[in-house]
DNA sequence: TCGGTTAGCTTGACTGACCAAGCTGCCTCT
DNA sequence: AGAGGCAGCTTGGTCAGTCAAGCTAACCGA
């Protein structure tokens, strides 16, 4: 027997056009092949060739007119400019593959911010770890997680080791839950008299501050990410679409 | 003859069964009826069930797992925290519906970061519009345009008075392109001496710089909007799925 | 009791066919 | 020559049916 793994067909069609346009053998602006020619060509049947098609326009390669035609918009731009989401970066880093030291770790109580983006009241229980990152034998960030205490007892997170794995799966074994997506939250700040050291900065410097708050799909706070960078060696990237 | 509009049936498919997750009907976690179920239930053949139930996987209400059912996850909550963005707002934003004071416009020259954003060599020729914005009878934010002199040409960008659109339709209009996504760039530093004045803000304060690159659809920039906020009275929001 | 087989459920992929609706250019009739 | 209509292209939506693949539970034999 055997294990081969052939995509289906409509997914064929639909890398095969990507790559015809990426070449530029369809180049912007030019029609596609009509559904016709599509089916004649690859040998599949209509409705296989309109859900190919049906993706790469939901994906944004092409724009459709009912009567005209469809034609080719480009490789979405979006798409290319690799999107690395900070937020995202800092739920799933395992600190034992970046260089950080650990500053704090254990039970503490909620600032009034994170108790306000974690939903519950101030001066809750809830765990902290505090870490300083460097790169380039530099200091470049401070990084604190809150998790509620309810959710973090019998995990790792409270322990002085390096986490093996994103702070994001800790928490989604111990609660049971998936995660669904992020809030970002930025501003900027000035330093904190802590803030200051670890860094290495004036105390007139400007900060970015970046909370990232991590909700299941129903909206609920699980887990608070801040992270300080000082302004003048980091800049935050984000593409997104004009509609 | 009637002009009534039906819309498809796979359409209605969706709205009645986004109804149903809304009003709890098929509370999170619970199992949709199956593509059969739906068939009796609705009087439609399985690729119109199919099909409704694809769009809705895509965005995000239900997940799927071929050999048990499909499963609501419920309203994406990503889609319910509504989306502004800052820069999607500064582009379409009309002069005069903000209380705003018009500071300079008129042809200068695209400083380093500018350019870079741009494509364009430094120094060459751009056309800037600085505005101070006004919230609560409070200085908000300066904000300040750039345009390539060659693009700006004979629109009113020049001009002195207020915008009576977003910036975004006159560049769409003067150069024949539609713009297509939004690179933002945000970043924290100290005031400049205008800045300073203008926002009535400490020279030590920290301020959130927020860059937006209009591109169209081929990554080709067009327009770059600079808004710079204190930190302590703003506070920039985004959301996005974690996968 | 344990373990493997199987029947019956689910979704995934695909086919060939049909009709409707929008657009374009030709062709005919005036 | 001009206006109208029609033919032939395009995409949009729908249907009844087929086969494949994944999951679950009941069943049956060792």
């Amino acid at each position: 027997m055997s294990f081969e793994y052939t995509p289906p067909k409509y997914a064929q069609l639909i890398a095969e056009l990507e790559r015809r346009i990426e070449s530029g053998e369809y180049p912007p602006g030019s029609p596609l092949p009509s559904e016709h020619q599509l089916m004649a060509e690859f040998g599949m049947a209509r409705p296989t060739v309109v859900k190919a098609l049906g993706v790469l326009r939901d994906h944004g390669w092409i724009v459709t007119h009912q009567g005209k035609g469809r034609f080719v918009r480009g490789r979405p731009a979006i798409a290319s400019t690799q999107q690395v989401r900070t937020g995202r970066e800092l739920l799933d880093r395992k600190e034992v593959q970046v260089s950080s030291r650990l500053l704090t770790t254990g039970p503490a109580e909620a600032p009034n911010r994170i108790a306000s983006y974690l939903g519950i009241t101030p001066k809750s229980s809830v765990v902290l770890r505090k870490t300083l990152v460097t790169r380039d034998d530099e200091a470049s960030e401070v990084s604190s997680t809150w998790v509620p205490a309810d959710v973090a007892e019998g995990t790792a997170l409270a322990d002085s080791a390096d986490l093996k794995q994103g702070v994001r799966r800790y928490v989604e074994a111990a609660a049971g839950v998936e995660l669904d997506h992020i809030i970002e939250h930025v501003t900027a700040r000035n330093p904190t008299p802590e803030e200051r050291d670890l860094l290495d900065v004036k105390a007139s410097a400007a900060l970015l501050a970046v909370y990232a708050v991590a909700c299941d799909a129903t909206g609920k706070p699980w887990i608070v990410v801040e992270t300080v960078l000082p302004g003048d060696r980091h800049e935050l990237e984000d593409a997104y679409p004009i509609r």
